[in-house]
DNA sequence: GAATTTATGTACCATTTGGTAAGTAAACAT
DNA sequence: ATGTTTACTTACCAAATGGTACATAAATTC
């Protein structure tokens, strides 16, 4: 009656589940969510489309699923800037992190959270909206620690966190469109700075 | 042998083809490029596929004719801002100006020029390049007019006339992804007024 | 060994995609 | 009236789309 065993019974999966998924993400991130077809990914991932759907599900938990493994990324400066001590800082780094990582060409530019479903068919409306709750989200989440800043002096009682939750989410967002048109990191870096001058320092 | 004739040949067409082309530009606004399908834009310019194609070439001719038409709309506060007498008008009214139009719900929110294709499929990768070539433009343009302002001296010599265009830009183009979030006319000029302090002043 | 469970490869499915051929209808010119 | 030119309607096309049935292969359990 012993239940976990630990090797699985059947045939065991002749690829990495995981190598798999990091080509997908690579495929999505380049050409999106409608943009990307059922022969690239399994090309990319160098598996049938019998054995993407019976790990994956289906396209859509497809790209969900590379989204998780987008987030979870090491070059994603956004959760480790939460941690910073002043507000400033914590825009600081979100902004200069943003212009080094959009621009990395060790991968595709941009952000897919950003440009994976942004404007599509009704098909694609349900991850449209999944992306646009993660944006929100994370603009919610750098709302949640300017408020925190104030309570904790580093940031002036004047400013309105909301706001500046928002500018940097636009100002990030609209480097991602930059990034993906051709920017560089250093022209990123310019427009990081630039939008640096508008954060309230205590 | 007198050419010129008023009255063309043949049976008249029986569809307005500036409406049905201002019917067209609204799907092409609401789905993009590729999420537009000939059925949407058919049904929507109430006519059949023979008669689009007659009219306007196919689906990329149609996508670009839908464009200029978008940028002579009168909303379209890109040319006036230009005229404006200094480079921080300039922005302002630009900035302003998107605030306004971007989230204007009289039609598909955001920008097409920015989220037309900003990822797609191989198919779909010479209008992607229009756009960014019309993006790229639009900051070039603004460079060129503060380069002017440095000339009159309504902006500092220390000013960086590229950086600032493409600040601009950044942040114009951060606004569209925010429009078709669903952000308001109000929280896009929040986010109007903290770029314009980034903004050098004579 | 046999039975069971899971994964793979091939071949297929209905639907939709962008795009056309062909016949007909409506205007003009002579 | 006839011919010419253009536009409209219907029907169609090949290719690609996301997704599956089915038989086979490889592992486990008994």
């Amino acid at each position: 009656m012993a239940t976990t065993t630990c090797t699985q019974m059947g045939r065991p999966r002749a690829f990495d589940a995981e190598k798999a998924l990091e080509n997908a993400l690579q495929v999505f991130w380049q050409k999106g969510y409608e943009g990307a077809s059922l022969s690239d990914l399994t090309s990319a991932m160098g598996i049938n489309k019998p054995s993407l759907y019976s790990a994956f599900g289906n396209k859509e938990q497809l790209f969900l699923k590379a989204i998780e493994l987008y987030e979870q990324r090491p070059c994603n400066s956004y959760y480790p800037a939460l941690e910073k001590s002043t507000a400033f800082e914590v825009a600081e780094y979100m902004l200069r992190g943003a212009a080094n990582n959009l621009a990395d060409t060790s991968h595709p530019q941009g952000c897919i959270v950003v440009q994976g479903a942004l404007s599509c068919s009704e098909a694609g409306s349900s991850v449209k909206q999944a992306l646009i709750a993660k944006r929100l989200n994370t603009e919610q989440e750098l709302c949640d620690r300017f408020i925190r800043a104030q309570a904790e002096g580093d940031l002036p009682a004047s400013a309105d966190p909301t706001a500046l939750a928002k500018f940097l989410g636009t100002v990030m967002q609209g480097m991602a469109i930059q990034a993906t048109s051709g920017a560089s990191a250093e022209q990123l870096m310019q427009v990081a700075e630039l939008s640096l001058l508008a954060f309230p320092r205590a």
